[in-house]
DNA sequence: GTAGATATGTAGAAGTGCGAGGTGTCACAC
DNA sequence: GTGTGACACCTCGCACTTCTACATATCTAC
């Protein structure tokens, strides 16, 4: 039952922004977050999870600072700026847009062709 | 009305399988179907869609075959092999899981964490 | 003290989509 | 008979993202 996720490119920077939008998380629980939520479909590896962020945070969607977590570590808190909520608006727009034209694809059916 | 397609990698895949899997038809002609189901979502561009197919025929999941379209000219008709039709439902039933799983996430309040 | 979870980070490899360019045929208008 | 546009195929190289693997450091529990 390999729970591979395999994610489409694209598709992190959505779900890291909806998570961060839900209020300042550091990366590490936003992969927890995405995994537990999405019943162990979705998994970020590390190597995937830390770029993605920094590429959010250089195109100014995102914002980060040290803070300490709730057992006493440090750890980078993000938030989303006001450039990151539109951001989150039109990618979210933009998945709800495509999901609906793959349906339409993959609800083809034979005798429909013509 | 920017129809921008910009497909998610992996996706393509996908939906060329999907029409090939209704009949046999030829490249430009799979661009033109997925372009005019999705209502312009989906534009698939030559760069792309032929390094599919390629793709596609390399790994197994088609077979191309040169006939004659409708209007006298020639053409590569690509067709499903038995692993195409496999890979087809491996992939659309992992689509399907993925779409899932996002809605879950995308569909997170911020009441409702946890 | 050492194992495991927490927490961040980088480097390299691999895959994929896209733009730009190129070839050739057919139908139609001028 | 020449041009224009649709049809139909193809390749090259860039840009981008994701993944595997590795490296580091702290805190808790045994």
């Amino acid at each position: 039952m390999t729970a591979k996720s395999d994610l489409p490119q694209g598709t992190l920077d959505l779900l890291i922004l909806k998570v961060v939008a839900l209020g300042p998380v550091h990366g590490y629980a936003i992969a927890q977050r995405l995994q537990h939520v999405s019943r162990d479909v979705v998994q970020v590896p590390q190597g995937s999870l830390y770029p993605a962020l920094h590429r959010l945070e250089n195109r100014g969607l995102l914002t980060a600072e040290w803070r300490e977590t709730g057992t006493g570590r440090d750890a980078k808190f993000y938030r989303l700026t006001k450039k990151g909520r539109a951001g989150l608006s039109a990618e979210a727009a933009g998945w709800q847009r495509l999901t609906e034209a793959i349906g339409l694809i993959l609800g083809m059916a034979d005798g429909a062709v013509e």
